[in-house]
DNA sequence: GATTAGTCCTTAACACATTAATTATTGCGA
DNA sequence: TCGCAATAATTAATGTGTTAAGGACTAATC
């Protein structure tokens, strides 16, 4: 008596196409990242920061979807390379705020047209309405908020 | 004269949303794997070569979504662990063949029933009409074949 | 059959993801 | 005020993602 549970197959397996198709979305947009010398995730960090201007770090991650110790080291080299700044919050010395720059809205900036671009590429290959409705159901997946 | 070209909010970013759906979907999956003591990734591998055999490295790390440098060191942990197989192709001694061991196979079905319980719930929260529609658009995201 | 180019795979280097442990600071209660 | 739990952030350890370079083998060309 073998089990037999039906796993479904791996072409179908959810997980592998999000997977995929993140590596399908992220092949143009690494392309215009080559030429900036920065990553896709502190690609994503200045984003964040410069739509909602500067805030503490907990939120930052959250926005950005990335983990606490991935940021830490993320807004670190962002700093290095003078793209933001890291404040002690004074009434919380725990806690810390991050900014963007000048240089760092400037480097946003100097590729916004081309990202804008590439976004708009993929609406218009899916279809307006196609394209919001991906953008809904993939909110349905999203982890619960805390 | 601010050129002000309008980058998409990253909260309906595609990259993003793909990003939050695959962490909300992966979350309960990383926890059926804890106690398998595999990687996610490792899991990938042992599942496809479950389904389709015995096969070459470059056919498994199209089918697992893997780039190459990481399928060398997953199969080497996976074979360490004895899960895999890992033998030489006797006709073209540079390519290798990969296959999965009664040990790994016992593994996979050990947890089959989980796996195909969780997946059963994704399909079943979003409805199996869009649950199969989601599948289709994410499909036409992904790489063209090459 | 030696040179050359091409293919398969590995290694290296750097950055990120994940989990767990650690430090620093704050807030609370005995 | 002393200790102790809670919170914010960092550090550590292991594994993966990505790009580039290297090594081994094969195939094509002359």
């Amino acid at each position: 008596m073998t089990q037999q549970t039906s796993l479904p197959s791996t072409a179908r397996s959810l997980p592998i196409a999000l997977l995929r198709a993140r590596e399908g979305v992220m092949g143009p947009i690494r392309e215009m990242l080559t030429d900036t010398g920065i990553t896709e995730q502190q690609w994503r960090v200045l984003r964040v920061l410069e739509e909602f201007g500067e805030m503490d770090t907990k939120t930052l991650a959250q926005r950005a979807s990335l983990l606490f110790p991935s940021l830490t080291r993320i807004a670190a080299t962002l700093n290095e390379k003078g793209l933001v700044t890291q404040t002690r919050d004074t009434g919380d010395r725990r806690r810390q705020l991050v900014a963007v720059t000048a240089e760092g809205r400037a480097l946003i900036e100097a590729h916004a047209a081309e990202a804008s671009r590439i976004a708009a590429g993929f609406r218009e290959s899916l279809g307006a309405e196609r394209y919001e409705e991906l953008l809904d159901l993939l909110a349905l997946l999203a982890p619960k908020e805390r």
